[in-house]
DNA sequence: AATTCGGGGCC
DNA sequence: GGCCCAGAATT
């Protein structure tokens, strides 16, 4: 009977089998310093490993691609050069600097984070994986790649291209979205990794889950330096593994987008500090699809006039909202934290998601 | 352990 | 139309 490797992995006893692991673990490392010697992208935030552009880079980098993250991170350096500066600048202003980008907490903590660091640690990055990963927006990965990368400590720093190129290497079926297969995969990189490369190591594998061992599709190994040692190429389970359980469905939400105009002027309001889009700016809206009767009935004789407006639809993660819109130009004053701005000052101070680019292109 | 945080590119 | 991305914080 013609026996799979799986099918023999899967026969040995759990301490013959955690030995055989750490064995193909350890057989990466050659073939993968080499690989990433010869293959590493030349990115931005790689010209020169200083902490506080690492630092910047790997937030910007948290579940955002590199393509995406190259003019903002470019921008980011040049508006804010460093620690001290990040620590002084306005919230409005570093919004502005991270619209478009998304998860927006990221840029609220960085600038946390800059406090403390400026309070605390004499306005440096600490050369410490334990510390790095007590400031605010540093998790264990981040923690991983600041002190692996930066200052060269070798502790491993393991994102999604880690746990789905370990779990093809190993050939674990384990669901990779669970903390405890994280965690439990940073222990063993931590045994095996070595200690004097550990950028070129952690990068490296980062590099072949972003480049070659992809997500979407077929991986390429024909391209992979650590095809020979990969259980899932040779038991052909690349679509397999990964495994990551379902997402569970997004909500519908309806909102009614407001539009206010007076004296070539139109309101937009602060976000709450907290939630989704925090302490962005947006223009008012109500819960529900609402009626043209409803709005001027809301109004009463303020409304000189109400336009409807286009519908637009907008998808975040785990929310979808369904928006209609009504232009609604005033006679009068508006009780309300609304704020009067022109177009100009929209584009070049105020930070407005792009759920609302339905609307906000209609005043250009 | 599960949920909440964005936005965009790709299949 | 769904998936996934150089994840972390909160509940």
């Amino acid at each position: 009977m013609n026996q799979s490797f799986y099918d023999k992995l899967q026969i040995l006893e759990p301490e013959e089998r955690k030995l055989e692991e750490m064995e193909r673990l350890k057989a990466m490392e050659r073939p993968l310093l080499s690989w990433y010697r010869e293959n590493a992208r030349i990115l931005p935030w790689r010209e020169t490993p200083e902490p506080y552009r690492v630092w910047i880079s790997e937030i910007m980098l948290q579940q955002t691609r590199v393509e995406a993250v190259k003019p903002y991170f470019a921008r980011f350096m040049k508006a804010l050069p460093g620690i001290r500066e990040l620590a002084s600048v306005s919230e409005d202003e570093l919004l502005k600097l991270w619209e478009g980008l998304g998860y927006y907490s990221r840029a609220k903590n960085l600038k946390k984070a800059a406090e403390l660091l400026v309070e605390q640690y004499g306005g440096e990055l600490p050369a410490s994986y334990e510390e790095l990963k007590k400031l605010p927006g540093i998790g264990s990965y981040t923690a991983g790649a600041i002190a692996s990368i930066a200052f060269g400590i070798p502790v491993p720093a393991v994102d999604g291209n880690v746990l789905r190129v370990i779990s093809r290497v190993t050939g674990s079926r384990e669901d990779i979205l669970k903390q405890s297969v994280k965690s439990g995969m940073e222990e063993k990189l931590k045994k095996i990794m070595p200690k004097d490369a550990a950028s070129s190591y952690n990068q490296g594998l980062i590099e072949i889950g972003a480049i070659v061992c992809v997500p979407n599709g077929a991986p390429l190994c024909g391209r992979c330096p650590l095809s020979s040692v990969c259980v899932a190429k040779a038991e052909d389970l690349t679509g397999v593994i990964p495994v990551k359980t379902p997402k569970k469905p997004r909500k519908a939400e309806d909102k009614t987008v407001l539009m206010l105009w007076r004296e070539g002027k139109v309101a937009i309001r602060k976000r709450e500090d907290a939630g989704l889009l925090a302490s962005l700016y947006e223009f008012p809206n109500l819960d529900g699809h609402l009626s043209e009767e409803t709005i001027y009935s809301l109004f009463g004789a303020k409304a000189a006039k109400v336009t409807a407006l286009p519908g637009s639809r907008h998808i975040f993660s785990h929310v979808e909202w369904s928006m209609t819109g009504f232009r609604i130009d005033l006679s009068g004053t508006l009780e309300g934290d609304y704020l009067w701005v022109t177009p100009e000052e929209i584009k070049k101070t105020y930070s407005l998601p792009g759920a609302f680019k339905a609307y906000t292109k209609l005043i250009r």
